[in-house]
DNA sequence: AATGAATGAGCCTTCATTCAT
DNA sequence: GATGAATGAAGGCTCATTCAT
């Protein structure tokens, strides 16, 4: 009996097939899919192993549970790179825009993003793995956006209004990856393609810096 | 043997207990708890009949299953009071601020936001309920606070500016609860005690009515 | 389909089938044989439950756990028992002829020896339990038969060598069933019905009241 | 990357490394180690080979299945070199002693009895290995301590009492090995140091040599 | 001679659900 | 109206073994 992966190994063999990776590295783009979709509860090794075309044993071969595969599976570079991205702007407000931009990008690439989702579900329902997400990937982004906000506003704004404003762009964005859902039953016909999503972080941008002045320029 | 079920049933005839509800109602108070603490997939059947000392059957002879049980369990009336309330106000930004406010209060009291966290697991990994809970709770609160945002800008915003400012109003305010735990884990000593909670629901409000005048006032 | 016990049920409703037993009770049995039979690891809680015709998730309903099934299976009666009735006897070598009688009996019994033989299984791969079958169950045999050591070598022997003809005796005993893998292979004729038993408990008690007496008239 | 074997095989050109042995051999001395630890059952292949530092496939090639490595790794020596050292010995009783004196210190020893302690295991859960442990090793310790016993008690003892001498000598000695754990459990400060295995050994032997002679005078 | 990778069978446990009373 | 008992499906994981190199 053929296997649709003994298909894909004699392919490999004349072209590159598309899935010529390692089974380790199967595993780990399958995880960050699975994972992505259905959460760390909701997701199964078995879905996982299903999917990769792999045994059920695997996951616990390559990374010895559930749990570590999860971890293996978490890859803060997108993140990282939105900041590195975002400094090469001119002024902060062009950094903002950039950075907002990017950020959104990456939240509703359904390609890409899964990485990104992954850790959106851990801010959900927290596990172990959450603190060294916040470590090395959240705290790095509320840094870069706290000194962003306080570029744009002028050494005048406290840290508890920076906190608030740096709170305030975080969560506009997150919005239209935590309420999705929501946003597709209320606006079915609304699709997120580059050009929507250019605009939102239009948006997005403008509010912000509005409201951002109107915080640094409030008398104390 | 005597469980201590047993003595508040013996109690209910001589003065009211507090737990003289019926094991229905009692269910759905306890399920409410479970599933906004836990999320859908997390609770357990078990837990809930665990805690509401009914028996393990009683799910689903009451509810016929557990997805049953957590649409009997959602509950709209506190959703739907913040916009009643919010209505009572005079201008735009006071509605707006006191909308802010009461929502935000009601995110993050630890109370009486069961039902609402509950919602917000709905958000994250959508079930057949969030359809009706869109339509019953979600969608009208866009509504209100779609009229709130064009009363504050005049009728001169287009709408999707006027949708992407509500997105910005509610994804401000639901970052604190969607980002809760990340928020924890950045600023450990930070309390979202009444006070806390009033300064930023201000916040919220001047930044946002900051951004709405910009955008509003944004040529075309 | 009609499984096994589906026509023991209607056997029982006409006459007392061999297993009216609740599902409860014959999961204790049937753990009692698997047990004894494989020990703790090599049992598995499919056999039991295979055997007890009930459901694989029976045993965790009635017990929680293989381990806990294991405890509620030890029965201490047996062993109990036959210091109570070696006690009626009357002097000390009659006791002690009586007592190993039983013992080997029980011992050698295949019906009513499989906790005894679990008990075995305890003493070669020990686990938490074996403390407690030690307390209320070894402990108490060793301290009755150490009274008979004294009563029949009289005061004079040192608690040292009181110790060792105790332990002389039960590994005399113990033997038959330690080594009866062996003792099948060695002797494939031999059968161990209650003759032979009689005849090697009446060896073992003269064997040892001779050493007992070595012991007890040494000078020291 | 170098792991600690790869520096012993450095090692072993210069100077004689503690594990310069073939994987095989490191297999069968370690596989002796992890059974006569844990028993057949217990033992399981990846002990074996992280402990040999060989890698997981090993045990099946070298010995293909866990059963053969068993097999392979008795080892008979230890138990036949008791008969040669015993028989040269003078007298029946110096005989005896000397095999109960040995028998016991290896049965008690750490080091050198896990091939003893394996063997044991076998004798508790049987398996086909118990068939030619029986005829190359305990057989011939059994027919020799059968001479001893015939030897000292003179040619009139039956065959069957001369059987039942045997086993009590041999249920006596195993008793340390097998009740291990419970007299640690009901002697905790008591320890089998070569004293106390002398003085075991010494009563062991005078308890055995006044019931054999008991059982040899008894007129039949 | 040896090994890293992979496999299929089986383990104990937990789940939501249903049965019988 | 309610419940103790029981069930089948599925969960994560470990095992001895085999494959391909």
């Amino acid at each position: 009996m053929h296997t649709p992966r003994d298909l894909l190994k004699l392919n490999a063999v004349n072209a590159k097939a598309d899935t010529p990776e390692s089974t380790r590295e199967r595993l780990l783009i399958v995880a960050r899919e699975v994972f992505s979709e259905q959460g760390f509860q909701g997701a199964t090794v078995r879905e996982i192993c299903r999917r990769a075309e792999v045994n059920l044993a695997a996951v616990n071969y390559h990374f010895s549970s559930k749990e570590a595969l999860f971890g293996a599976a978490l890859d803060f570079e997108p993140l990282h790179a939105l900041c590195d991205n975002a400094a090469h702007e001119g002024c902060a407000e062009a950094r903002l825009q950039r950075f907002i931009q990017d950020f959104l990008t990456q939240l509703m690439d359904e390609k890409s993003s899964s990485q990104c989702r992954l850790v959106m579900h851990e801010l959900i329902n927290p596990t172990l793995a959450l603190d060294s997400i916040v470590r090395e990937a959240i705290a790095p982004l509320h840094e870069f956006v706290g000194e962003l906000v306080r570029d744009a506003a002028g050494t005048r704004i406290s840290s508890a209004a920076s906190r608030r404003c740096v709170f305030s762009i975080f969560g506009q964005c997150l919005f239209y990856r935590h309420g999705y859902a929501v946003i597709q039953r209320l606006h079915p016909k609304l699709r997120y393609d580059a050009k929507e999503i250019a605009a939102t972080a239009q948006h997005i941008t403008e509010f912000s810096l509005a409201g951002l002045k109107q915080i640094a320029d409030k008398p104390r």
